[in-house]
RNA sequence: GGGCGGUUAGCUCAGCUGGUAGAGCGCCUGCCUUACAAGCAGGAGGUCACUGGUUCGACCCCAGUACCGCCCA
């Protein structure tokens, strides 16, 4: 009789996450296991900050595989015995925070210009107060085990102290300085952007071919462009200096059309002779290669086109005014109406957009503030090159990054925003004072913002106080790893490494883990405004397939553990589509050990605890053995970040080996109505406790309730429980070789019977007449449905099991002649084998070169299966 | 234009330092066998993209081709 503490497994035969999952969690934060004090004895600290998410943001399956690893590196520190802190905190966002609010206001009609900057800035804070503890509900539904008691924003004012410090150490150093460099206009927002936030689209464009007269009188040069509009603003014509047709006019001048303005032709390398004309207009205010041609040869840098998108006084009266599409066309007009256009041809070319706007970008010349990364970059390249950062996997990700580091290129940090870290800079006339604000008359701030990712690269210090000397910092700094998925590996890892190092003398983390990218189902990225998106919480608690799926119908609520394993389990170094069969697949799998604790727990003898020392039979010693094997691999697969591996080992073990095997063969032992039952009681409930411990870190949910029905004294939370050290001297290889067989003979057994059409239910009269099935014969009689007799006089039938044979005797349930397709089959099929090991081993230079062990592996295959042959006769 | 990655069962993906290929789902046959039908037993299904090369032996190493994708310019 179970008692009242076990009913609720005796009643539920179906795990149930949405009732477990939530209890379990208020379970850990009541115990408070999330947070880790920085004081306390010297023992292992372990940390990892959180790549924050924005702070209006929702989940996205990004999250929540990033999340489910952390969570498992975590937890499995923690077990492991370590002060584990998951720093936990979110972005401000600056642009994409700016636009919803500003989106908000829209619908009341209103701009954010109406309401003036400050009240504007109010109003974000508001509706982060309103929204921004969104996505920290839904990482609790993850079952994350962030240290919640601690959060942090980018925006804090400790945060923001620390951002302006770097910002005024680096423009000490000369590191950050103000500039009229080409930029990244992104006129949907108003703002610079990097290039990181550019995204190159295919477009189909018109190039147009058009003739500068030159101004000798004596002919023209012919030029090709996709931009007619920024002629306006021409300062060259560029030719190849090897290009035969136009060497003779490099030092000439051509006339501007429409402008009559005199510019130079000059013969830069850069000129690609098989494009278009071979001559190629130069506007240096408005390309970003020819601002590069136009530096290296001097030339003037015009503006056609303003910030606001239109074009400017450059281009007289006729254009002025005129946004750049209009002007695209009008120019294209008046050029023709002069006979100046001498071809069109329709042009597939990449443009650059802006990933946070969509609109395309255009690049101007702006006085903007830089950072130049170069010297950061050096200590960054030699972090991965003196083994201090490892990526995992190594490759291909430390080349990417350090590509990038090598050519590297400077940031353009200043954002026309309002929402962020305003710059620390004063003007006053001529005078520029950078820090905090300065004394006296007259001085005016700086509009502008910094970019958002400029914060989010001190962050592994920042949130623990950095720049004070604080415990957290003493205590977590450096942090163990970082995990996020490879497109964030220049906007975070890389930056955070270069500030980590010039500003704390230490990289910020050691490891880096870089996870998949996971797509939609149908191959495509998985975003919200394509439709493609897939909500992680519809998963959990069920709700509507998104339209992705054409099939439609509700998702079943998987529960976060299905989730976090069908992620984990489907995700690698490469990018992957997302696969609901795998979250199915993780929630049998917390099925299956809900049922399988039912078997155990509702089993075992009363007063019996967990114990590895009580094996009495083969199958208890080969158990025991398989359990030390799985957890030295499930270790090992966790320390080098391969949490797919774990996942789909674990789950082989427990389901393949401990339910397929074990618990059938542990059942008549278990079911003894007489009888001491203590050994098989513990061993059971061994398998289980170290199954669930293993499988905590990526199932914490599931295996902690289940945890809470184990017998025995006080054993506290499986979150704060001992991780088990592999006891590599329970390997028990008889044991294995012993069960290997056993298993290997049931299935032949059953393969047999179902050929031969035998019931299922039907137990067939059997002599064993096969070598080392000492104690396991009886088993094996019972899981093949055999009852084995010494006498019977002549087999009906002889299956090959490995050792000899079993004899079938003849009964009425058996009908020997049945098998006999499938008997000759299997004939066919060993005399393939045996003709082929025959071929190999014929050759003579395979039994010269090949290393002994092979040879005399394939020699016994091939004895084996001369035996199997000669049985079936 | 430069670089990186992929191509393995109907689908989604594993496959460690070369020794005749695996999982989940799907499919076929049987099972309500007292933990689980979200289950159990059995089965079918693969010229590992293509062409050469190295090797006793290649999904794996090398060279090239095709197609798909990504990053950088």
């Amino acid at each position: 009789m179970p008692s009242d503490r076990l009913r609720v497994l005796e009643e539920r035969t179906r795990y149930q996450p949405s009732d477990v999952e939530p209890r379990v969690f208020a379970r850990w934060e009541d115990a408070g296991v999330f947070h880790a004090e920085p004081e306390g004895d010297a023992t292992e600290t372990f940390s990892i900050a959180v790549p924050p998410p924005n702070v209006t943001g929702v989940l996205h399956m990004g999250h929540a595989l990033n999340g489910s690893i952390q969570d498992a590196l975590i937890r499995l520190a923690r077990m492991r015995g370590k002060r584990a802190k998951w720093i936990f905190g979110t972005d401000h966002a600056g642009i994409a925070t700016q636009v919803k609010v500003e989106q908000a206001l829209a619908e009341e009609g209103l701009t954010r210009h109406d309401l003036g900057r400050e009240a504007f800035v109010e109003r974000v804070w508001e509706w982060r107060r309103d929204h921004g503890s969104q996505i920290t509900a839904q990482f609790r539904k993850l079952g994350a085990s962030l240290d919640y008691s601690d959060e942090r924003f980018t925006m804090d004012d400790s945060y923001a102290a620390a951002v302006q410090k770097v910002f005024v150490a680096l423009y000490e150093k000369g590191l950050i300085y103000r500039d009229n460099y080409m930029v990244n206009w992104d006129p949907g927002t108003g703002s610079a952007i990097s290039d990181l936030e550019v995204e190159q689209r295919e477009l189909e464009d018109v190039l147009y071919s058009i003739d500068y007269p030159l101004a000798s009188g004596d002919g023209k040069v012919t030029v090709a462009t996709v931009r007619p509009e920024t002629m306006l603003a021409d300062t060259a014509v560029a030719v190849n200096p090897a290009d035969e047709r136009y060497r003779h006019l490099i030092g000439q001048e051509a006339v501007l059309p429409l402008t009559g303005r005199r510019i130079p032709i000059i013969g830069d390398d850069y000129v690609k002779t098989d494009f278009g004309t071979g001559a190629l207009k130069i506007t240096p205010g408005h390309d970003p290669n020819d601002f590069e041609i136009g530096r290296r040869h001097g030339l003037d840098e015009l503006s056609a086109i303003g910030e606001d998108g239109r074009i400017t006084e450059l281009g007289g009266e006729r254009f002025a005014g005129l946004t750049a599409d209009e002007a695209r066309t009008a120019v294209v007009a008046a050029l023709e109406a002069e006979g100046l256009v001498s071809a069109t041809e329709p042009y597939v070319h990449d443009v650059p957009h802006s990933h946070r706007s969509g609109m395309r970008i255009e690049p101007l010349i702006s006085l903007q503030w830089f950072c130049d990364m170069e010297k950061l970059a050096g200590p960054a390249i030699a972090a991965v090159k003196d083994g201090g950062l490892r990526f995992h996997p190594e490759r291909p990700w430390t080349g990417v990054y350090l590509d990038w580091l090598e050519n590297i290129r400077p940031w353009c940090v200043s954002r026309q925003l309002w929402w962020g870290h305003q710059l620390p800079v004063w003007y006053r006339g001529e005078e520029t004072h950078v820090g905090a604000a300065p004394e006296g008359e007259g001085w005016e701030r700086d509009p502008d913002v910094l970019d958002t990712w400029f914060s989010s690269a001190l962050w592994p210090f920042a949130t623990l106080g950095w720049p004070e000397e604080t415990a957290q910092l003493r205590a977590f700094y450096p942090t163990d790893v970082l995990s996020t998925a490879r497109d964030i590996i220049f906007l975070w890892v890389a930056r955070m490494v270069m500030f980590g190092v010039e500003f704390t003398g230490e990289l910020p983390f050691g490891d880096v883990a870089i996870h998949s990218v996971i797509q939609a189902p149908d191959g495509r990225r998985m975003s919200k405004s394509l439709g493609t998106g897939i909500d992680p919480l519809g998963l959990i608690e069920g709700g509507p397939r998104p339209p992705v799926y054409k099939e439609g119908g509700d998702f079943p609520a998987y529960g976060a553990d299905a989730l976090r394993f069908g992620l984990l389990a489907s995700s690698s170094s490469q990018d992957v589509r997302f696969n609901e069969e795998r979250v199915r697949q993780g929630r049998d799998l917390a099925n299956k050990l809900w049922n399988a604790s039912r078997l155990i727990l509702l089993g075992v003898q009363e007063g019996v605890e967990p114990s590895p020392d009580c094996a009495e039979t083969p199958e208890d010693r080969w158990i025991l053995s398989r359990l030390e094997r799985i957890t030295e691999r499930a270790t090992a697969a966790l320390d080098r970040f391969e949490l797919a591996a774990a996942a789909l080992e674990l789950y082989d073990f427990f389901w393949s080996e401990l339910c397929d095997w074990y618990l059938e063969l542990a059942k008549p032992r278990l079911y003894a109505e007489d009888g001491d039952r203590t050994a098989v009681s513990a061993t059971l409930l061994h398998c289980l406790d170290r199954t669930l411990r293993l499988l905590h870190p990526l199932m914490p949910h599931v295996t902690e309730e289940i945890w809470s029905f184990l017998p025995g004294a006080e054993r506290g939370l499986l979150a704060v429980a001992e991780w088990p050290a592999a006891a590599p001297e329970r390997i028990d290889a008889g044991a294995e070789e012993l069960l290997g067989r056993a298993i290997a003979a049931i299935t032949e057994l059953r393969r047999y019977r179902d050929d031969a059409g035998v019931k299922p239910s039907a137990v067939l009269p059997a002599r064993l007449a096969a070598d080392g099935y000492d104690g396991t014969a009886a088993a094996v009689a019972r899981l093949a449905r055999l009852e084995l007799r010494a006498d019977g006089g002549a087999a009906a039938a002889e299956v090959p099991v490995p050792g000899g044979a079993v004899e079938l005797l003849p009964s009425a349930d058996l009908d020997a002649e049945a098998a006999g397709a499938r008997l000759a089959a299997r004939r066919d099929k060993l005399d393939a084998e045996i003709a082929r090991l025959e071929g190999k081993l014929a050759n003579e230079r395979f039994v010269e070169r090949a290393p002994a062990e092979v040879v005399a592996a394939e020699r016994e295959k091939l004895a084996g299966y001369r035996a199997d042959r000669d049985r079936l006769g």
